[in-house]
DNA sequence: CACGATTGGTTCGTCAAGTGAACCCAGCAG
DNA sequence: CTGCTGGGTTCACTTGACGAACCAATCGTG
């Protein structure tokens, strides 16, 4: 049996999971976020790479840009009119591991002959990079049975 | 400017990420996986932690049944009719570090007040736990500006 | 056996969200 | 001025989420 929080009788409102949901959630969110750790910043080639109805993807933009995950920056190119772009910001960036963590998932369960599409690798050495669980001593952990889950609700000391 | 695979110009189609969002992309699916690694496991426990309505709660346990991330376990306890409940398969324990991704980056940017409402630790050492990118050698990263997406695409060599 | 309580759902009407096609506007080329 | 392209908005339609009500199986009680 995993470690439980007394069968998980603490505060849900304020979970992190959720309110990481609640930002990057809805269709399309992540994969927007998907292309951008790609490269692809322009609104057409969003449109084009992800399919997405462009209605969708200007609302997920909006909100994306309104929750300071990515910006929206004007930029012109030489000898053509001004367009803009979408970047990641610091914070949109600290979602790279919620992307790799989906893709390792997904690379393990549902790769068509066993084969991931993308793999990715360590600039500097050329080695494949994974997720992984570890605590603060170095230990390295291989899943939830060795974690601890441990609530700190402001105002579950009486629960 | 992030490493790109020259921008962006690779199939799509059997990306990891969007295959693993097909099946816990759904509202309120990644709720239901996080309140199982909590221990949860009876549909009513799940109704009333989660207060999801019910109808969709049905539709998510099945379709998590289905896809083979959950399963529905028959049991009895003594002296009680028999129930049953949703546990976790192997597949979906492997869904743990998404879960935790999600979460520390809600810590990060969404706590209130700078305090996590949940804490990880390691069951052996106690000491906190964090998801992070390391390669083969060894080497930790700290962002997707060291990583490299490498594209292996099988019809993709006319790229 | 009938009665009610509990678990674990299904059904239904309503409302929000996603979808694709069509349209719109700015700026540049000719 | 016309046409083309990027970056959207509007609209009609379909799908999905929501909450309340209802239903079936099972248990303890009388």
């Amino acid at each position: 049996m995993l470690p439980c929080v007394s069968e998980a009788s603490w505060d849900r409102s304020g979970c992190s999971v959720a309110g990481t949901l609640a930002v990057v959630g809805e269709k399309w969110s992540l994969l927007v976020l998907r292309e951008a750790f790609l490269g692809v910043r322009r609104f057409a080639d969003l449109q084009r790479t992800l399919g997405a109805p462009k209605a969708v993807l200007s609302d997920r933009l909006a909100t994306l840009v309104e929750q300071g995950v990515l910006t929206r920056v004007p930029y012109q190119a030489e000898g053509e009119r001004q367009r803009h772009e979408y970047r990641l910001t610091p914070k949109g960036r600290d979602l790279y591991p919620t992307l790799v963590a989906l893709m390792q998932w997904g690379d393990r369960y549902l790769a068509d002959g066993g084969v991931a599409p993308l793999e990715l690798r360590h600039g500097d050495c050329g080695a494949p990079v994974t997720l992984q669980l570890v605590c603060a001593e170095g230990h390295r952990l291989t899943g939830p049975r060795e974690v601890h889950p441990v609530p700190r609700s402001t105002a579950a000391s009486a629960g």
